[in-house]
RNA sequence: GCGAGAGUGGCGGAACCGGCAGACGCACUGGAUUUAGGAUCCAGCGGUUUUACCGUGGGGGUUCGAAUCCCCCCUCUCGCACCA
């Protein structure tokens, strides 16, 4: 006898194979035939090797690709590279190389891996970002939306990242810190350029109602958060002395009459001329310098000291008509709302610290509804809703109408308005590093700014750079890149040499995966129309507002440009968790990583597929076990050898192969309703709820109950055919989820065509029918006894049966039986007292 | 502080609409097979003072019946946070 042990490298050599070669997973947008279906899956950094978050991530993906392959869709299952980014120059610098080099040879090297573990990617549309073929386009929608005016240039405070040397965006810096570095980012006044996300504020918050029930709640919520929407006023309140007025932006416009004060960041703009009559001049611009040179961190810290400093100046309250003295303060933002705060130190507790430490007034203007009007504050602000007080032909009313009255009386005057504010702020793409899409604009002396003829790009990131060895971008100091005549006069002219933010790139790789290769334009509109949106994207919960809220934005960009009628990109988003081990995120450092090549050798791409489904669901973080992992290795060897065991009976039928019951033993009829029964949850985790562990679950008792039952089934006249369906249920359902055992067993069982062209079946709800259910008896709600009855059993007769149990009889002996419930088929229930 | 989510055996996890808590797997224990180890197969595996009682973070409630619904509290994770 030949050896029939399983081999995993060889079967998955084999099926990967056939598969390349049948071109099984190709499709593409003309197929009518059939309704389609994209699913996909964030695309990795080519970082060097794949890590297990995401084998984790394509497993997940990949099972819903082929999931929905078998159930008659189109799939669109694409895999391609997020190939710009700092890496790639950092390896370059070290090895002295072009980060081209080092990219083009990691992709190489991860395809491989990525094949390895048999993922159904249709590869002929597999792109990397860095390709001129693809940024050509990004640079396109850069001047289309420079013609629009959606992305503008502006010296303005960014975010420096000391350590890449470049600056970031807003959501890029996490707790003051660099989101890639975790470097401290510093404040740096730059001109950059900006796309204008904030225009579509209100639309990307609406549209998160299209979400709800696609998406995960904890990530519209984190959306919805970092969008900020407050609704308020604009107050202005007229500069004593000075043609010239400080708007500030409240919610709380009711307690106007409260405020004594106002603050203004340190970077307001109006400071200049508001201090410069002040003698003591030298001391404020030192709290200027010193509060502006501080950290992003430390300025921002819970426990920073409220520091301010008065102006000299003084501003009138429009409702008053008082004077307030105007003062810096630290805790003030120059980027939120309009960098000025009328403080109200009765009702807000920060403007409460400050009022005490400089000894301000404070003047109660709330009071709560329960309390007299001789309501104090000490050293507690009372920012809830209430009743006014102390301020003129508003008091007794309660704040939300007052909100409404001032509002209306302020705009009557002119003196503000309804107003809206965003903490989202434009989106700053400019990268001063090499190794991104070049920013087609051009800088001519007499021109000004010039963006790039259409007609004239790519602009082609240069291949003979070498990286100083500083960090910096190379292309400042590469002549031939930077000079340039420029289009519009011929004079002379530099080119932009700033790149754009890699995460520009991945704000619409999913769209051009419809059509990658077309030439003349990124997109096909039949193709996009075909197959936009996403139906399902897989992938990390770090990117919940970074590349998730760009790629919406460009979606809605796109989308005015004409290009297509879509709003959202994803319809539905999966969120996975993290791969654990020893209850912590793998990292080099702590030397808990696990290699999936390794794994792969030792245990082959199926149990790796099979083990990363089965511990635990997507979203839930996943903790690794080396022996775990080994239960699903011996579920497949067990898998192998049933059915190579069985050989002889088996044939190729099912799976849930229609069968008459009533030809069929007692034995026979059990298998099958638990092969039925099988199918049923299988089908109901997998394809509605995603919850590949219990549908693996599933087919682990099925196999279980085969084991049971094999002996007798080889035997009996119905058996094999039994077994036959039974066995072609499990793999069918292991198919998606380990595609190259299954396939090579269904081959060996003697079906004809291949398990990946093979359609999802129904199970059979007759065969789950019963002839005798168990019935659970209780006393008072406590179990005593459990009877196996006949299912059509009529009710009274159930319940006197109960009553004779012998168990039962103990427990309701001496007491009355006041009811008795019965849940069919389930149940029943005595209470007694 | 605000928002979201979670607490079930030694471990990962299950339990569909309120109806047998702990499916499935890991680990562990005993047995079979084996020169031995490994592999495989069979049996057991929440706790206890075991005819029974207790048990899903704690306390209360609704119900014939609660891991599941309601109220209060505790703990943990994540996100946001001097946001005017």
């Amino acid at each position: 006898m030949q050896d029939s042990r399983y081999h995993p490298e060889q079967v998955e050599k084999k099926w990967q194979q056939i598969w390349e070669e049948r071109k099984t997973f190709e499709v593409t947008h003309q197929d009518t035939s059939r309704p389609r279906y994209y699913v996909l899956e964030m695309f990795p950094y080519p970082s060097g090797r794949i890590h297990m978050g995401h084998v984790r991530n394509y497993s997940i993906g990949d099972v819903v690709a082929r999931m929905k392959m078998m159930q008659g869709f189109n799939v669109l299952h694409p895999m391609g590279w997020d190939a710009f980014g700092l890496p790639a120059e950092n390896a370059a610098i070290k090895n002295n190389t072009h980060p081209a080099q080092w990219t083009y040879q990691n992709i190489g090297y991860m395809r491989q891996e990525l094949k390895r573990l048999g993922y159904s990617y249709d590869w002929s549309r597999e792109l990397a970002t860095c390709h001129p073929g693809y940024y050509q386009w990004e640079q396109l929608f850069f001047l289309k939306f420079y013609e629009k005016g959606l992305v503008y240039r502006k010296k303005a405070p960014v975010n420096w990242c000391p350590t890449c040397v470049t600056v970031l965006a807003n959501e890029q810096v996490e707790d003051g810190l660099c989101w890639r570095c975790d470097s401290s980012v510093e404040n740096r006044e730059l001109s950059q350029w900006f796309l204008r996300i904030t225009d579509y504020a209100e639309e990307l918050l609406q549209d998160l109602d299209k979400l709800t029930g696609g998406w995960p709640d904890r990530v519209l919520s984190m959306q919805k958060n970092w969008i900020g929407k407050s609704t308020g006023m604009e107050i202005d309140f007229p500069v004593q002395g000075l043609d010239a007025k400080i708007t500030v932006f409240t919610t709380r416009h009711d307690t106007l009459f409260g405020a004594t004060f106002m603050s203004l960041a340190p970077e307001h703009e109006m400071v200049p001329s508001l201090i410069r009559d002040n003698p003591g001049q030298d001391r404020i611009q030192q709290f200027i310098a010193r509060t502006t040179a501080q950290e992003h961190r430390e300025r921002t810290d819970d426990d920073a000291e409220k520091e301010g400093i008065f102006t000299g100046s003084f501003c009138i309250n429009p409702a008053t008509g008082e004077k307030m003295p105007i003062y810096l303060a630290n805790f003030v933002l120059a980027e939120y709302g309009t960098g000025a705060v009328m403080a109200v130190p009765a009702h807000d507790q920060r403007d409460l610290e400050f009022a005490r430490k400089y000894h301000l007034p404070v003047r109660v203007v709330v009071r709560p509804s329960d309390q007299s009007s001789d309501f104090h504050i000490l050293d507690q602000a009372y920012s809830e809703p209430g009743v006014a007080i102390n301020s003129g032909q508003f008091d007794h009313k309660p704040t939300h109408q007052v909100q409404e009255e001032i509002a209306d009386y302020l705009e009557s005057l002119q003196a503000g308005r309804r107003a809206v504010n965003y903490r989202l702020r434009d989106w700053n793409i400019s990268r001063q590093r090499f190794w991104g899409a070049p920013i087609p604009v051009i800088y001519c002396e007499k021109c000004g700014i010039v963006p790039v003829p259409a007609d004239n790009l790519p602009v082609l990131l240069p291949q003979d750079a070498e990286m100083p060895s500083d960090g910096r971008s190379p292309l400042p100091h590469m002549e031939a890149f930077v000079q340039i005549d420029c289009p519009e006069c011929g004079g002379k002219a530099r080119r932009e040499t700033d790149t754009m933010d890699t995460f520009v790139e991945s704000s619409w790789y999913f769209a051009r995966f419809t059509t990658p290769r077309k030439p003349d334009s990124p997109f096909e509109p039949d193709a996009v129309k075909y197959w936009l949106p996403v139906d399902q994207y897989i992938g990390g919960i770090e990117h919940a507002i970074l590349h998730l809220l760009y790629a919406r934005f460009f979606v809605k960009a796109l989308r005015d440009l004409g290009y297509w009628d879509l709003d959202e990109p994803f319809s539905n988003l999966l969120t996975q968790g993290m791969v654990l081990r020893d209850g912590a995120k793998m990292s080099k450092s702590k030397g808990n990583v696990v290699d999936p090549d390794e794994m792969i050798q030792r245990f082959g791409a199926d149990t790796v597929r099979l083990y990363c489904l089965f511990a635990s669901p997507p979203e839930k973080d996943l903790e690794w076990s080396d022996s775990a992992i080994e239960g699903s290795y011996r579920f497949l060897n067990r898998l192998w050898r049933t059915i190579h065991q069985l050989s002889g009976v088996l044939s190729p039928v099912g799976p849930c192969m229609p069968m008459d019951p009533g030809e069929l033993s007692s034995e026979e009829k059990k298998l099958r309703a638990a092969e039925h029964e099988a199918m049923r949850r299988a089908t109901r985790d997998m394809l509605d709820r995603f919850q590949f562990n219990t549908a693996i679950a599933a087919c682990m008792e099925l196999l279980n109950t085969i084991g049971q039952h094999r002996e007798h089934l080889e035997k009996s006249s119905n058996g094999p055919r039994v077994l036959s369906s039974a066995l072609s249920t499990l793999l069918t359902v292991l198919a998606p989820i380990t595609p190259h055992i299954s396939e090579e067993l269904w081959a060996h069982m003697g079906h004809s065509h291949s398990l990946s062209e093979s359609r999802w079946p129904d199970y059979d709800p007759r065969a789950l029918v019963r002839d005798e259910v168990t019935v659970v008896v209780q006393v008072n709600g406590k179990l005593r006894s459990s009877i196996s009855v006949p299912v059509d059993m009529d009710q009274e007769e159930l319940k006197s049966l109960c009553l004779e149990e012998d168990k039962v009889k103990k427990h309701i002996e001496g007491k009355k039986v006041v009811k008795i419930i019965v849940v069919p088929g389930k149940l029943v229930n005595i209470v007694v007292r």
